[in-house]
DNA sequence: TAAGGGTTGACAC
DNA sequence: GTGTCAACCCTTA
């Protein structure tokens, strides 16, 4: 049996490290991670779970690093350019984060909005499966919060999910 | 199959 | 205004 092939890379910025992965052009994760040594043991954690082989290639990810280099300047940056694989999750996971996606750079949206656009009352599954969002940045989950105008949680971290939102000029 | 989760809205005080 | 609680429903163990 052949071995899947996966690249990645790593792009620092001022609160901890992203990780990159991807096979062939479609991106299957973008990961924060606070230290290299985390890095490390996650990428091995990874081997297992892809069952494939992943190699260190900066060169492939051109493009993502230009777009993450501008958000982090604090430019609007549109990451729909970039191909995700968001049928790594369940089928009802897969449509949180398409929408999740579309919500522009600035903008916030709330869980209950999220779900009256796919039409499900279920407001905490919506919360659970931004919590498993893959594409950390790229579907902006931060840009979710709580109807109150609360923060509501965030997989990585409130203290991340703030940073973002300064970021992008909304809090 | 039960428990838990990044929520919400209604109700009581 | 604040606290409590039931309901929503998906995922995981």
């Amino acid at each position: 049996m052949k071995t899947k092939k996966y690249i990645f890379t790593t792009f620092s910025f001022p609160q901890g490290i992203l990780l990159f992965v991807k096979q062939k052009e479609l991106l299957k994760e973008i990961k924060y991670l606070s230290s290299a040594k985390e890095v490390k043991s996650y990428l091995e954690g990874l081997c297992n779970k892809f069952k494939g082989e992943i190699v260190d290639d900066a060169a492939g990810f051109q493009k993502e690093s230009e777009l993450f280099a501008r958000y982090f300047q604090g430019e609007p940056v549109d990451f729909s350019p970039l191909s995700l694989d968001f049928n790594l999750g369940t089928p009802f996971q897969s449509r949180v984060w398409r929408e999740a996606h579309k919500i522009p750079y600035g903008q916030t949206s709330t869980y209950k909005q999220l779900a009256l656009k796919i039409n499900h009352l279920g407001y905490r599954s919506i919360g659970q499966a931004l919590g498993r969002n893959p594409f950390l940045i790229a579907v902006p989950c931060h840009r979710v919060l709580s109807s109150d105008g609360s923060l509501g949680g965030f997989s990585a971290g409130i203290s991340l999910k703030k940073y973002l939102l300064h970021l992008e000029k909304v809090l």
